[in-house]
Parts: structure tokens; C-alpha cells; sequence
RNA sequence: GCCCGGGUGGCGAAAUGGCAGACGCAAGGGUCUUAAAAACCCUGGCCGUAAGGCAUGCGGGUUCGAGUCCCGCCCCGGGCACCA
């Protein structure tokens, strides 16, 4: 074998390590803090690094924004680009405990081989400016934040029933429930009272909403964060509870309705039934109570079953029409939510109508569309339309005659009616939102420690500033105690110490924080990592922040965001930044596929331990390893479903690096679909991407002895005075508008038509080579090949840098392209030089005019009309209109 | 039920209201080779010999012109759900 056939061959794996070698000697990614170039931050959400490594699932995240951010270094911007651990948190302390080891060095080494894995795909991350949230010198000011938040009054601790997960043996936020399950294990949530932190989230709702208004994300996502944030505006009404002091104060959208009110129901948990209850009823109240409490938050949440309830035999006025009114109990009604309480219209409400119906209760319409419409011939109830009834007042009411009589159902009359509501002291207009405290407390080891002492004299005290870190100990036992209580509660040298207010004995607060604690504020720690003296400096925040492009999964579409969005506009009321909307624009990758073998499993027995449920759907379920040598093959059924290691149907980039290299790897994930969308990996697409980057290689290499290094100005003195041929034009086009293209299509994430167009342009050139003949070049095209041979490495770089980087050497460069200029675009070289005018009749083609972009529009159409199809079709009949697009088309209308 | 996406060749996908299917995969044909692989070149929505006609989930509409806009459905994915 000959040396020109090695020189042929594209030596991916030498030369990709070569490069990734080279930038970690020279600290080609390092960043400082100051520069005369406006500045780029641009950020990865920060994974929990996993015993299993990142899958190729993880770089459909990394590698578009490591696009992105070497694409503006060379666009003259000063790049932030950082990576960290998000190292706290349950899934480390259940790996942990299911391998026996310990977190605090367990993490530390699956984070080494994620940071290796990632400079594999040849990711441009700064790692001098790493971070790990499970460090002290990180979680100190995670504390430092806590306490902010507590001084604040944001932080408040209450002993309420919470969610308990028996597994993981632990409290589980609202937030953390869903469908009544545990989100991360599955389980059935139980009820448990316990002390616990809470953050007031609530108190920002508002400013959570409105803030969306300023910042470029998806209204998908907008959308998401407004609805799980709920905001409802309406009126709180009291109802006096007949022969008692007892008021019941209920939340209402539609106080208009008032008069419709026919009946009152509280939550069972709710705590005025166990004083209003009359004797007579008590027994059943107490077995409806029991039963609530039983039932599952899954039966509860069944809308399709049919409304229970019990009367407690109290009765309150309706204020407005003076009646009494009946006072259930109901499981539809939940404390969680407005006061636990409602007012029941059930003209005007299908849940309330259902109600009445079932236990006989009037129903009064207070809006009618004919004056003959009557409640009894309702099946169900009319939310919207007609007009006011007339009411008048018996007695007992605390409010004159209705004035709304004929009002049109909608907003303003409600606005109207809280606003008379009001004038009587009988309601009053309020905002009420779903969103719920955030609960902080895990009693759980792998957290940072919550840093308040208790005090039996002072209370609940901070500890002071310069004792933070409060450590979390090195402990023998780090598993969940199971009765509820933290693993620190069990270690005395944490829990005794002294009140830092009167100096008695005291003891620490030995519940963690949750995870989402860590991750609400990390992209400030980016910043100024490695800041001994606060969270980080102000001018290190105020230079780089807002963060300019987040990019991840859209599983954090609420939670996480609202979290960190909370926490910034708290820093911000603070003083110690100046934004209050930490992330700029947001950009949700797809989710990647993986063609995953699995078998039918019948549907009735439901195999209910959770291990199982995790790969059970839709009558089927994935084959396990053993499973895999026991079926045989033409027996297996192959379906798409998530890439993860618990399906363990995992692709990680280092066997594709091995195969393949990381270039074909970046390449396929950006060319395979849009960056939103669902993608199906198949070894077919990245074998496409490997081809290619081969091509090129050949194709550059073949030309590279042509090169003339000053080709630059040669080019700007020479070209304009020669007449150069139609092929060199027509290549130079195409080069300069891929340039344009290229740089279109990253800023605007859409990398799959970005790498097509540099396809394309592969494909010109290696026609262009195709025809060069074998004698040496003439000096036209030696200089259209030099500007080539250049600008394709620079259009190459951020994409494929390992190839770009090579290819730059090999030019004689002697520096790394990461900081070289974007290519210039040429427009005059771009233009093109005949336009396509397509000629249709009555908007069906007929034929394709090519003319010079500054053909007169009236000669355009004289010889679109002169079409012989166009004259066939005009036989017999009549031009009736010409529609004429510049640059584009002539229609000709005939009939 | 509600909210957010989406439905275009055999497949992944392109297309500021203006040439539907760029680019790629798979397929078929060819060149080179003893042969194969690799590489390179060509063909390709459907019907029709052709002229031409029909094609972007279904049905309407707006428009000179609709994959794109509007109305009504169907299907798929994701999220939320007795929220008063």
C-alpha cells in the first residue's frame, strides 16, 4: 500500500485526539471574567452525573450549544460556556446506597468520567470554572442563599401533613406527586405530619407571570409555567353560619352568582366541621372524614365518579338573599386549594348541578336566555350566557335588593358585582393562585444542611455568616432512618451545639435541602466559581448575566425554572444584582428514541412492583438481558422508546467516538432532524455523517496542493479586473452563499438545513474537481481553490472542530481556529447572476423563464406571455388579469 | 375534558402565501476491480405510451395562487386535570 493512500484516509481517531490534547495543553476554552468584546453566555442545564455516563441522548443537548458558543466566539463575542454537577439529591443517594459506597466519593468519580466522556465529543466547555453543588465551597452559599431567603421572611417552617413516600422514605413536594404517585419511584404518596421549610414561591406568583412577558421562550413552555402558577382572579365571600360565631369564608370566580347559592361545601380535612357539626350528624360527618382520608389521591382525582357528600346538619345565610342554606362536606371540594370552601351554584356550575341533583337541593338560575326558562328541565348546568334575574332580599340579608337585574353575563357585570359585594362588607375582590409553597425540608442525607439552629429560648435561630459551611458529616449510615427523621438526627456531635443568640444549648436543624435548591441559583456560581468570599461578586454577575441561550430537556419545563426564576428575583430584591429574569432566551431539545426490543405481556395482570412499571406500556415490555438469550429473535418486538440506562437500550458517544469519531457523531445529531423534535437514532445516520466527513477530506486534500497562501489580496486586486469563467463564478456563489447560510442557520438553532447546506456545497465542489483537469491550474482558479480551501475549515469549526482544526493546521496555520474570524461573506460574489421566473396560468405551472436579476418587469412579462403553453391556453379564451411577484412569477388569470 | 406540539415519498426531512419533496438514508442501474468492499457517476412521488392529470391526515373556506392562513373533524406525541 501506497503513502498516498494512508494520506487519503482520514485518521479520525489520531487526529481527534490529537486536538482534544492540544486544547487542554494551550486552555484554548478558558475565559476570563473582562474583555473589550461584548460578551455571550451560554449554558447546558447541569446534569446529575449517573453511574452510567452520558448516553448519546445527553449530546443532543451538549453539542448544539457548543455550536452555538464556538460559533459566537468566532463572531467576536467573549463566550461563557461552563460545566458542573448537579451532585445532590435523591438518584445519587439511592445509587449510592444500592452500591454500598459513600456519595461523597462516589460522585466525584462518575463526575470524572462524564467531564471525560464530554471532552471526547470535543465540547467546549472552560472547566477551570467546574463546579460540583455537593461541595462546601458550593453548598456554603446555597446556605448563605437560604438564609438570605429566611431574613427576607421567605423562609417559614410548618408542621403540616405531607407527602410521605414509603419507598423513599421521605416528603415529597406537591410538585414532587404526580398522579399521586412519587415521581421518582411510583409509589402510592401517603399523608404524614412533620415540620417542614417551606419557601414563600407564593408571595412572587404575580411577578412569575408577568415576568414571562420579558423573555424569549417557547409559549409552550410559558404556557405551562402561567397554568401550574394558576392564577385566578375572583371574590372571597363570608357566610354566617346560623346559631354560631362561625363564618365560612369561600373562594368564588363567580360571585355574580351569589343569589344562585343554594347550598355550601367544605373540604372533609376542612377545620370548621368539627364545630359546626350538629350531634345528630357527627357520626356520619366522622365515617365521611374516614373514608376521604382513605381513599387514594388517584380515586379522588376521578372526575368521571359520581359526587358524594354529607350534610352536617349547619346551616348559613346566603348574605345577599337572606335564605339559609345546607352545609356539606364533599371530597370535590380540596383544602388545598382557595379556602377549602365552597359556595355552590349548581345552575351555573356542572359539578355543583350534579350535586344538588343527587341530593335533591334547589336549583336557581341567576342568568336566564328566555324569561320562561326554568330550572326543573335542566340536565345540566349553563356556565355562560343570558341575563340577570331580578332578586329581592328577604329579611335576613345583609344587602339591599340586586341593581344587576338584566346584566349580560360576563366579566364586567362580575367586576361590578364584587365591587357592590364589597360596599356591603359582604366579599371581597381577591387573586387566588394554584401554586403552593415550595417545601424545601428532605429528611435526607445527600443535601446541604439547613443552616438554622433551634433554640428552646430564642427559637429558630440563623447560624451566623462566617460559621458556614454548617458540613454535612462523614457518617457510617446514610441511609433514610424510615421513621421520618433525617440520618443527621442521628449523629449528636451534629445535632448538639450552642445558640449562637444566648449561647445555651441548641440543636441544629437536621434536615437538607432538596436538589432544586442547588440548581435555582448555579449559573451565578458559573460567574465567579471560585469566589472564597461570597456566592459571587456582583460585577461578575452584572458582566455576564443574564444568561444569553439555556438549553435543555423539557421535563424542566416548571419546576426547575420556576424555581430559579423565584430565587433570581429574590437576589434581585436583594440588591445584589440588577435583572431579575436569569435566563434570556430558552431553547428544549427533542427527545432521542432508541429501537428497543421488547415482548407482548397481557394486559390484566397488571405486574405492579415498580421496577416493572417503569418498562410496562401498552402490552408490552422491554426484554431483559437474560430475557434476550432465552426468546428468540424472530419472537422479539421492536418499538421506539426513550434512550436510558434503566431501559438499557443506552448508545454512548464513546463507542461512537471509537467507530465513527466525535465529528461524525456531532454531525449526525445536527443533520438528522430539527433540534425540538423527537429523533430515532439508527447507526445508518452517523455511518452518512462519517461518509462525508471522508469526502471532504478528500476532495480538501486533493485541492490543498493548489494553494497559494496570499490568495486574500490577490483575490481583491486581480478578481476585479479579470473576467473570470462561469464555473469559477458559479463557485464562488455557491461558497458565499453557504457562508451566509451557515451563520443564518446556527444563529437560529436550525442545524439540520445548516449542515445540508454545506452538503450542497460538497457537491458543487466535487464537481468542480471532477472537471479540473490533470495539468496544473490556471492562476484564476489556484485562487478561487485557496479561498476555498480556507473558508471551509473556518464554515467547518464549529461544527466539526477536530476535522476543522486539522485542516487549518494543515494550511500552515500555527494557531488553533477556535479564535480565528468567521468568514466574510461576499455579497457581491454571493449575488446571483440569473434569476428562475416561473410563467403560470390561472396558478398551475406552465413553464420557467431564466433572466438577469435586472430584467425590466415588463419585459419579464411580454416574454412570459410569448410562452408557447402560455398561447396554447390562451386559444379561445381571454387574458383576464396578469399577477406579476418581482423575482419570482407571472400568472396569467384567463377564462 | 383542557392546554401545548405535530401529521409531506419506502424512511429522516426541506419549503418569507409563489417551481412541493432541498439535503441525507434505503433502493435500482452504471464506472473502476479477477472479485468484493470502498470510491465515483446516473435514476427515482403516483397514474399515463404521451400530451397531461393527481398528490402535503380528512371535509369545507379565503386567495390569481394554500403544505403554509381561517372554520369543522380524525389521528399521533407531551403536559395538566373535581381549581370553585
Amino acid at each position: 500500500m501506497s503513502d498516498d493512500r494512508i494520506e487519503n484516509r482520514y485518521e479520525f481517531r489520531q487526529i481527534e485526539a490529537k486536538w482534544q490534547k492540544r486544547w487542554e495543553e494551550e486552555d484554548t476554552f478558558r475565559v476570563e471574567n473582562s474583555s473589550d468584546r461584548p460578551k455571550f453566555y451560554g449554558l447546558d442545564f447541569f446534569p446529575y452525573p449517573s453511574g452510567a455516563g452520558i448516553s448519546v441522548g445527553h449530546c443532543r443537548n451538549y453539542i448544539p450549544l457548543d455550536v452555538a458558543c464556538r460559533f459566537k466566539v468566532m463572531q467576536g463575542y467573549n463566550v461563557l460556556h461552563p460545566m458542573g454537577w448537579d451532585a445532590f439529591g435523591q438518584p445519587a443517594e439511592n445509587e449510592a446506597i444500592k452500591r454500598g459506597r459513600n456519595p461523597q466519593e462516589m460522585v466525584p468519580e462518575y463526575a470524572a468520567n462524564y467531564k471525560r466522556q464530554l471532552k471526547l465529543v470535543g465540547i467546549s466547555y472552560d472547566w477551570s470554572r467546574e463546579i460540583d453543588s455537593s461541595n462546601p465551597d458550593y453548598y456554603r452559599w446555597t446556605q448563605w442563599l437560604f438564609l438570605l431567603l429566611y431574613k427576607r421572611g421567605l423562609a417559614y417552617q410548618a408542621n403540616t401533613p405531607i407527602n410521605w413516600c414509603p419507598v423513599d422514605k421521605t416528603g415529597l413536594a406537591n410538585e414532587e406527586v404526580v398522579n399521586g404517585r412519587c415521581w421518582r419511584c411510583g409509589t402510592l404518596v401517603e399523608k404524614r405530619p412533620m415540620p417542614q421549610w417551606y419557601f414563600k414561591i407564593t408571595e412572587y406568583a404575580d411577578r412569575l407571570i408577568t415576568g414571562l412577558d420579558t423573555i424569549q421562550w417557547s409559549d409552550g413552555i410559558k404556557q405551562q409555567q402561567r397554568e401550574w402558577i394558576g392564577r385566578s382572579d375572583g371574590a372571597e365571600v363570608d357566610f354566617q353560619v346560623i346559631g354560631s360565631d362561625e363564618s365560612i369564608r369561600v373562594f368564588t370566580t363567580r360571585p355574580d352568582t351569589l343569589w344562585g347559592a343554594t347550598f355550601i361545601v367544605l373540604a372533609p380535612e376542612h377545620p370548621l366541621v368539627e364545630k359546626i357539626t350538629e350531634q345528630n350528624h357527627k357520626d356520619a360527618v366522622k365515617e365521611y372524614q374516614d373514608r376521604a382520608k382513605k381513599s387514594t389521591d388517584i380515586e379522588r382525582q376521578n372526575t368521571e365518579r359520581a359526587k358524594t357528600g354529607v350534610l352536617t346538619g349547619a346551616y348559613a345565610d346566603n348574605p345577599v338573599t337572606g335564605e339559609p342554606i345546607p352545609i356539606y362536606i364533599a371530597d370535590y371540594v380540596l383544602m388545598g386549594y382557595g379556602t377549602g370552601a365552597i359556595m355552590a351554584v349548581p345552575a351555573h356550575d356542572q359539578r355543583d348541578f350534579e350535586f344538588a341533583r343527587k341530593y335533591d337541593i334547589p336549583v336557581v338560575l341567576v342568568y336566564r336566555s328566555a324569561p320562561e326558562q326554568s330550572a326543573d328541565s335542566m340536565t345540566e348546568a349553563i356556565p355562560a350566557g343570558g341575563v340577570m334575574d331580578s332578586f329581592l332580599p328577604s329579611p335576613g340579608a345583609r344587602t339591599p335588593a340586586s341593581p344587576f337585574a338584566g346584566s349580560p353575563n360576563n366579566k364586567d357585570t362580575v367586576g361590578k358585582v364584587v365591587a357592590w359585594l364589597q360596599q356591603y362588607g359582604v366579599g371581597k375582590g381577591v387573586i387566588n393562585y394554584r401554586l403552593r409553597d415550595w417545601l424545601i425540608s428532605r429528611q435526607r442525607y445527600w443535601g446541604a444542611p439547613i443552616p438554622i439552629i433551634h433554640c428552646a429560648k430564642c427559637g429558630p435561630v440563623p447560624v451566623p455568616e462566617n460559621q458556614l459551611p454548617v458540613l454535612l458529616p462523614d457518617v457510617e449510615r446514610y441511609e433514610p432512618t424510615g421513621t421520618g427523621e433525617s440520618p443527621l438526627a442521628g449523629i449528636p456531635e451534629f445535632v448538639h451545639t450552642t445558640c449562637p443568640n444566648c449561647g445555651e444549648p441548641a440543636r441544629r436543624e437536621t434536615d437538607t435541602m432538596g436538589g432544586f435548591a442547588c440548581s435555582s441559583w448555579y449559573f451565578l456560581r458559573f460567574t465567579d466559581p471560585h469566589n472564597q468570599d461570597m456566592a459571587f461578586s456582583p460585577e461578575a454577575a452584572k458582566y455576564w448575566m443574564p444568561v444569553d441561550l439555556y438549553v435543555g430537556g423539557a421535563e424542566h419545563a416548571v419546576m426547575h425554572l420556576l424555581y430559579a426564576r423565584f430565587w433570581t428575583k429574590v437576589i434581585h430584591d436583594a440588591g445584589l444584582v440588577d435583572f431579575d429574569e436569569p435566563f434570556q432566551k430558552l431553547r428544549n431539545q427533542g427527545m432521542l428514541l432508541a429501537h428497543t426490543a421488547g415482548r407482548e405481556v397481557k394486559a390484566e395482570n397488571e405486574e405492579g412492583n415498580e421496577e416493572e412499571a417503569e418498562d410496562l406500556l401498552e402490552n408490552w415490555k422491554i426484554l431483559k438481558p437474560e430475557e434476550k438469550l432465552t426468546i428468540p429473535e424472530d419472537q422479539w418486538i421492536w418499538r421506539w422508546v426513550k434512550m436510558s440506562k434503566s431501559k438499557g437500550n443506552v448508545v454512548t458517544p464513546d463507542e461512537m467516538a471509537e467507530k465513527y469519531g466525535a465529528d461524525s457523531l456531532r454531525l449526525y445529531g445536527l443533520f438528522v432532524a430539527p433540534f425540538e423534535d423527537t429523533v430515532q437514532w439508527t447507526d445508518k445516520g452517523i455511518e452518512a455523517s462519517h461518509r462525508y466527513i471522508n469526502r471532504l477530506w478528500r476532495l480538501w486534500t486533493e485541492l490543498h496542493p493548489h494553494y497559494i497562501p496570499e490568495w486574500k489580496s490577490r483575490i481583491a486586486s486581480e478578481f476585479s479586473s479579470v473576467s473570470l469563467s462561469a464555473e469559477l463564478r458559479s463557485l464562488r456563489r455557491k461558497l458565499h452563499q453557504t457562508i451566509r447560510k451557515v451563520a443564518e442557520d446556527i444563529e437560529d438553532f436550525r442545524f439540520n438545513t445548516c449542515v445540508a447546506a454545506l452538503m450542497e456545497y460538497t457537491n458543487e465542489l466535487s464537481l468542480f474537481r471532477n472537471n479540473l483537469s490533470s495539468e496544473a491550474p490556471t492562476m484564476e482558479q489556484a485562487l478561487t481553490i485557496s479561498e476555498l480551501l480556507e473558508s471551509l475549515p473556518l464554515l467547518l469549526a464549529p461544527l466539526t472542530p477536530h476535522l476543522a482544526e486539522e485542516l487549518w493546521s494543515r494550511l500552515g496555520k500555527r494557531n488553533s481556529l477556535y479564535r480565528e474570524s468567521w468568514p466574510e461573506f461576499d455579497a457581491e460574489a454571493a449575488a446571483d447572476e440569473a434569476i428562475t421566473i416561473v410563467v403560470q396560468v390561472n396558478g398551475k405551472v406552465r413553464d420557467r423563464l431564466s433572466v438577469a436579476p435586472d430584467t425590466a418587469q415588463s419585459e419579464i412579462e411580454r416574454l412570459a406571455l410569448a410562452c408557447e403553453k402560455v398561447q396554447t391556453d390562451l386559444i379561445n379564451k381571454q387574458l383576464r388579469k396578469t399577477i406579476a411577484v418581482p423575482g419570482k412569477l407571472v400568472n396569467f388569470v384567463v377564462g
